[in-house]
DNA sequence: CATGAATGAGTCTTCATTCAT
DNA sequence: TATGAATGAAGACTCATTCAT
């Protein structure tokens, strides 16, 4: 026993019915131990919750901004960033499906500091956007909207995405890249001979399964 | 007292904390009713909530529909398609969410009916995008995940619009209209002179509030 | 409309399920009325409750007393006592039995009043007992169990006895008087020729039902 | 705590007030604990009545059965089934009443079970009285009558019996096999230096109250 | 490290009853 | 006479959490 086990089966539970509608013992039979045990290893239902989704943001940041690191240009900064979101979430589709729904499960004592993790997130795309509009390279009727636009498809592969699918994880990374280009009338040969593809790490709260065929044709 | 206020108090409380952490005495209050008094108009927590979301599955079907028959083009159809899915969810922002989100919190005797609905309202985006594709008028990588990526960026207007905000929501249809057309590679010359838009229909479960000044700049 | 119909819904609900288990609006619904409307016809549940048993009370001992005035003799009076009982009990099934089983279900207002009027019945039983027995007719082991078998054994047929069944009321009666002999020994031709038995009334509150096929071969 | 003292607590009230007007709180108050601990030993409260009447009917058909072993001759079987039965009535004079009254109150997933035990227990009666009088050993103008008769009486006894009271178990006992001899017009010198007694077995779940002074002189 | 027993506060729902219409 | 709407109290049951073992 340890952590991520838990970790696992509380993701897996909390995608599937929600964290309010999960109960404690619910949890612990999923993890293999007594209910009472699992106070051995997280203080409170809410403080596990807190720590799969401060794991999810934190990593979401570090791969975001290992993304941007890799170029100064824009264009392909947010190559790079559309690459990390993507991949980040297909590969953790049910802890990022969590860290995203829960967020009005936490208490007030938690959800500031977990609000300004997702905030700081998505900084990262509004500060490349700006910057490539400035500089010209993106053009768009509203870019705000645009921001809202091509952050929100991006999560939205967690909700349809399966590994061993008819698609593979790379492929959908590039397709999604594409489209953001597509929507910021960008120019598509700038990404030529480049790799701005981050690759995605898995955590450790995210569960094995899902490996079952792709349910979108 | 009516069902209409019911249904206003029971979206803006799902909505905010979902169905499974607001309590029916919640839901009474809310509605300025005692608990017990609910039951007068409905027969259970869940089937209030089961009424929400098939009035919202069945006008966004029947709104999505009505899109569809004003032309026969399929560039046309699916600006009227989006122009309907981005108005209902900008007019329908807390209703729309919850018809989303709570699919989940459906025992075994409700959630096919209402994922049925939900299938049937996305096959008309599938309908529309195949059509158009097989004609010629749209160009993907992958019309699949172009359609999901559409569909999901409209959705997510119901998290960020704000009535009286920065911008009208003929404005936000308009725009979504556009960053599709750039997805699909249309060509946005063929809306000019054209009425494709969709007056949206606010549900009798929406609640009025939400009026406050748009939080996303 | 009127109490004997409500009477006749409740004694038929509180036979089959009990006073504690059968909710005002069941009653109602039985009745064909609403359940604020029974409130014009009694004061409260318990009250209904109440009329049932003072009713089938009296009538007991109404209809026991008659019998014990037919003749002086212990012995003749047994056997009308007994055939009032069996015949009453034949007649007024579900009331009897509601009016034996519901005695505890009584707050301590009403229960004195009730538990009285079935003292003094019994007492009907104990005395014509003690008599025979000083005079010789009767003859036991213990009078007082005696007493409470025969009481018992008539009361039970409330239980399987059906109206058009394999036998007729008044052949049951006759037989329960011949057991009874036999439990105190005494003469059977002390009853050839002499008419002893009291033919039953139905209360207001019996239904009609029950008329099924008898389910005791 | 455990399981045969929450019976206990539970065959009390069952048998003052009823299965259905005895709350879940004060059953828990009944045993000393909180309603809540209840829910560790039982899976609900018809589950606790169901598991009372299968321990008392089970020990009722195999007391019964282990009467009718002791001889091949019917009138000594029938004295060993009535012993049985009067025996067990008044050791376990709760939780009989509780396993005849509350038949009623299980719900259709239960009561055929439970019904079948009951039909079972009463079949034994009828397979001894009918040999009885095939063999002529009993007379009577209705078996079927005689044998209803005599179960109900000797039922009773869970009504009126108290331990240390005016009479000893046993001798109520032999009492009722006297009377049931008379009814079925049995020669009572078949008994005559013959043991048929069946010594009766307290159920856990018969609480130890009741040897308050014979209410019934 | 692990758990069975325990509990107060909470869950959704039903109760008997009242009252304006 | 009749009822739909309303409610406080109570129904059975589940909750997250604690603690002695």
């Amino acid at each position: 026993m340890n952590l991520g086990k838990l970790q696992q089966a509380a993701v897996l539970l909390f995608a599937q019915q929600g964290f309010a509608a999960t109960g404690i013992r619910e949890l612990g039979a999923a993890a293999g131990i007594n209910s009472a045990t699992l106070y051995h290893y997280v203080g409170s239902k809410e403080e596990l919750l807190v720590s799969v989704m401060k794991d999810c943001l934190n990593e979401m940041i570090r791969s975001g901004s290992e993304a941007l690191r890799k170029s100064s240009e824009p264009a392909l900064q947010l190559a790079g960033l559309i690459s990390s979101h993507v991949g980040f979430t297909g590969t953790n589709q049910l802890t990022s499906r969590v860290a995203e729904y829960e967020m009005r499960a936490l208490s007030e004592t938690n959800r500031p500091a977990m609000q300004g993790l997702r905030d700081e997130y998505e900084s990262l795309f509004a500060q490349v956007l700006e910057r490539g509009t400035r500089v010209g390279v993106f053009s768009t009727d509203d870019l705000t909207m645009a921001r809202l636009a091509i952050m929100e498809m991006g999560t939205g592969v967690a909700h349809w995405f399966r590994p061993n699918g008819r698609l593979e994880l790379h492929e959908v990374q590039q397709n999604f890249v594409n489209m953001a280009y597509r929507v910021l009338a960008a120019d598509p040969t700038l990404l030529t001979g480049v790799d701005f593809m981050v690759a995605p790490r898995q955590l450790a709260s995210e569960p094995d399964s899902l490996s079952a065929p792709e349910t979108v044709p």
